[in-house]
DNA sequence: GTCTATACCTGGATAGAC
DNA sequence: GTCTATCCAGGTATAGAC
């Protein structure tokens, strides 16, 4: 647990604080103040702030290769697997109440920005969008696959920026229920072992 | 045409350029670039950054109302009404890949800034959503119609998103396309007319 | 109403001591 | 590796002439 470098804590801290207040609106100051060194200390590890941004979007990759992984280990039943996805909804509902999709929102700023890193920050939604679309072809939907996963993405990305703006739990919950329904509906060996 | 104000300007051009670039990417001397005034003529029309946000959401109110109006006033049809909100998805593609949707994008911004005018800007949500939910009564769902409304919401903001990311306009139409049949599932009286 | 000049601050980035 | 001190650009905001 302490065998963490300052750099990772660097990192770390950029990753919650880009969430939480966005890329832009997050100063070297802010992170020095969470990580607790001085801002000099900074550029020993960093040389700008796109680098710490690079970083902290290699770490995101990193968790969500990792996420998917364990979702693939945990069920052996793809639906299970692609509820695993939907319910991210419901485990982060909270945080997602208060700052919207950490993905979504990223893309939505870089593209804003007219970032360089855009391109990198969209590789976290292909990461989903490829392995929903491998579930959905274990499923039997090899033909549209690809469609289906967009979709997914599609409302749960909606839930999010409404969940955000209404500050609604039920909303979130009614929508989650919907979408396992949609699965079930769209998939026939989509209905869940015990 | 040229009876707008100078001030009338300078709301236009921040509503262009908060939609493109972010509100807090956007500068002073960026507006008073594109409205071509000095920046200390600025201060005339508006004493802080944050009254000019908060004109920009007033004119986006008002829009929105106008819009939502004239769609009234275009279909008899509650159907036809819906169909009109689905299709600004098409619309407005090309912009929406470049930029995302100015709603939602603001309101996203607005809550990792923790600012005031969230509230405000949210309101522009809740004209989209009445309106939806009213059109709904009129097809014979009273009992979900802001369930309906929200769902409706929840795919175009979700569209909207990944458009941006992934820049897809084929995409985009096959959803707007689903979003359709999903209308007419769920509205028994929601077949178009000629 | 519009301009120029300028004050003031924040934030990114550098230099160099320890 | 970490610190302090400092530079510099850019951004908000003000003062005052025209």
């Amino acid at each position: 647990m302490r065998g963490k470098t300052t750099r990772d804590h660097i990192v770390e801290a950029a990753d919650r604080l880009f969430y939480q207040q966005g890329y832009e609106h997050t100063s070297f100051a802010d992170i020095a103040g969470a990580v607790r060194i001085s801002r000099g200390n900074f550029y020993y590890h960093f040389n700008t702030k796109d680098e710490i941004l690079d970083a902290v979007i290699d770490l995101r990759l990193s968790n969500t290769r990792e996420m998917l992984e364990q979702w693939e280990a945990e069920g052996s039943d793809p639906a299970d697997r692609v509820r695993s996805f939907i319910h991210i909804l419901i485990m982060n509902r909270a945080k997602i109440m208060l700052y919207g999709c950490p993905v979504g929102t990223l893309c939505n700023e870089l593209a804003k920005l007219d970032h360089v890193a855009q391109v990198k920050a969209n590789e976290i939604f292909a990461l989903f969008r490829d392995w929903l679309s491998r579930q959905f072809v274990l499923l039997g939907r090899k033909a549209d696959a690809d469609a289906l996963a967009m979709h997914l993405l599609v409302r749960s990305q909606g839930v999010a920026t409404l969940a955000n703006a209404f500050r609604n739990e039920q909303f979130i919950r009614r929508e989650v229920e919907q979408m396992c329904d949609w699965l079930g509906a769209h998939c026939a060996a989509a209905h869940s072992a015990p």
